[in-house]
RNA sequence: GGAGGGGUACCCAAGCGGCCAACGGGGGCAGACUGUAAAUCUGCUGGCCAUGCCUUCGUAGGUUCGAAUCCUACCCCCUCCA
């Protein structure tokens, strides 16, 4: 194996949880021809957030090593839904919809991967072509005792939860999936090994050299325990202004740091080792912290509006500054004035003006930059001035 | 089909006639400390025209001066057996 081979295997296999098998990922790189790298998305909910983005970022580096990456929207998969998520039977998607959310999609995963090199398909092309007496024969060449192999089945089935049949099904279209598109590679979560894996076994059975398997860790949260989900609430959209974006990632925790710039930063290893030896020497990690905040944001938003956010906030909260661009509201009150907390609310900054009672009663809430002391103050009609609670919201009101 | 257990605030989970707007934990929010963070400490965590008033404990009724707590019906979930 040459030099170039070695950096490109070691580009290939950085942030990756495990590859399945290295040797004959050597062997395909090898050959010197552009492999085939498949990863497939669910077509419902196309909002990606920088934990999906994991995944993208690897067909990416794919992509600048000359691959051919095929951008998967699952539209029949989604169909039956994921069995690991204990979903149940979708509805299906109308042709519109479909259309919506793939376009959704490309504007989202365009903004990494290069639109010239990237194919996007829809496995309901072939799959639709099975029709039932394929999905019979598809059925027919996997065995009951290999699908409890995988873990989520065999726990659920020892604990005497329920396993539709239907959920067979899913790893066997995903499979079938590898085998119509010739897949050389396929990437996903780490969840999804065991799906991957029955590519292989169908690419074999059907006279094809099996796909490698690679799969990613999940990202860690904003929390930096959970996985980045939108339910949970710790994640960051791509499509989040870039203020919210840099914020949300110099909020992370130092430890946490580290884990984002392997698998979010473009940069190369080397210079994150740097970096962290550089922190061990004494340099502050939140120096470092923006340069993977102005990093990300520059990637959906381009240099300019991360320069600005990286602006915005070493004003804000290295200076205490409020931030310039708070757009001004009015706000009615019947009589000449009205209970702070109530404003605060009508502002929302708060969901209920008890809410805003006790954001007040705690020191939380500031006019003008001056906190106030006396929760039953009330403010007058014919004012305008800046409402802050906590360190985060922020409101320009005029009062009518 | 049979037997049993359970549904309480964002989640888990106490309470089993009045002292319950409801213990405790988690999460969240706020304050202090900081690097905006983490860790730590403290407080808050139904609503309102707010020193008072209104609604909440699966749903609908009932008993009672008074119910999350007792009774009746209904809905839903779970476990074991078949």
């Amino acid at each position: 194996m040459n030099g170039a081979d070695r950096d490109a295997l070691a580009l290939i296999l950085r942030g990756a949880e495990e590859i399945i098998q290295e040797d004959e990922l050597r062997a395909k790189l090898r050959r010197g021809t552009p492999l085939r790298i498949k990863a497939g998305f669910d077509p419902t909910a196309p909002d990606l957030h920088l934990g999906h983005t994991v995944l993208i970022n690897k067909l990416r580096q794919f992509q600048e090593l000359g691959h051919h990456v095929m951008f998967l929207i699952g539209d029949f998969t989604g169909l039956i839904g994921d069995p690991s998520g204990r979903n149940v039977m979708r509805r299906p998607l109308t042709p519109d919809e479909l259309e919506a959310n793939a376009q959704t999609y490309k504007n989202q995963v365009f903004r990494i991967l290069d639109p010239d090199r990237t194919e996007i398909c829809f496995n309901s092309v072939w799959c639709e072509k099975l029709g039932a007496a394929g999905i019979v024969r598809l059925a027919g060449r996997y065995t009951i005792a290999r699908m409890l192999e995988r873990d989520d089945f065999k726990t659920r089935f020892a604990g005497n939860h329920p396993i539709s049949i239907h959920e067979f099904l899913y790893p066997l279209v995903q499979g079938y999936d590898s085998v119509a598109m010739r897949a050389d590679v396929e990437l996903g979560g780490t969840d999804q090994k065991f799906n991957l894996l029955v590519g292989r076994d169908l690419q074999r059975e059907s006279g094809q050299e099996p796909q490698v398997v690679l799969t990613m860790p999940l990202l860690e949260g904003l929390d930096g325990v959970n996985k980045m989900s939108k339910s949970m609430g710790n994640y960051v959209g791509v499509t989040e202004p870039p203020k919210e974006m840099f914020g949300k990632l110099m909020s992370i925790s130092d430890a946490l740091m580290w884990r984002y710039f392997e698998l979010l930063s473009f940069q190369p290893m080397s210079h994150i080792q740097k970096y962290k030896h550089d922190v061990e020497a004494g340099a502050n990690p939140r120096d470092i912290k923006f340069k993977l905040a102005a990093e990300i944001t520059a990637r959906f938003h381009g240099d300019a509006a991360a320069a600005r956010a990286h602006k915005g906030f070493v004003a804000r909260f290295q200076e205490g500054a409020a931030p310039e661009d708070v757009e001004l509201q009015t706000v009615h009150c019947g009589s000449g004035s009205m209970p702070l907390a109530s404003l605060l609310k009508e502002a929302g900054l708060v969901t209920s003006a008890s809410e805003g009672m006790r954001m007040i009663e705690q020191g939380a809430v500031r006019i003008d930059g001056e906190r106030v002391a006396d929760h039953k103050l009330r403010v007058r009609a014919g004012t305008e001035q800046l409402y802050q609670v906590g360190k985060r919201r922020f409101a320009r009101v005029r009062i009518e």
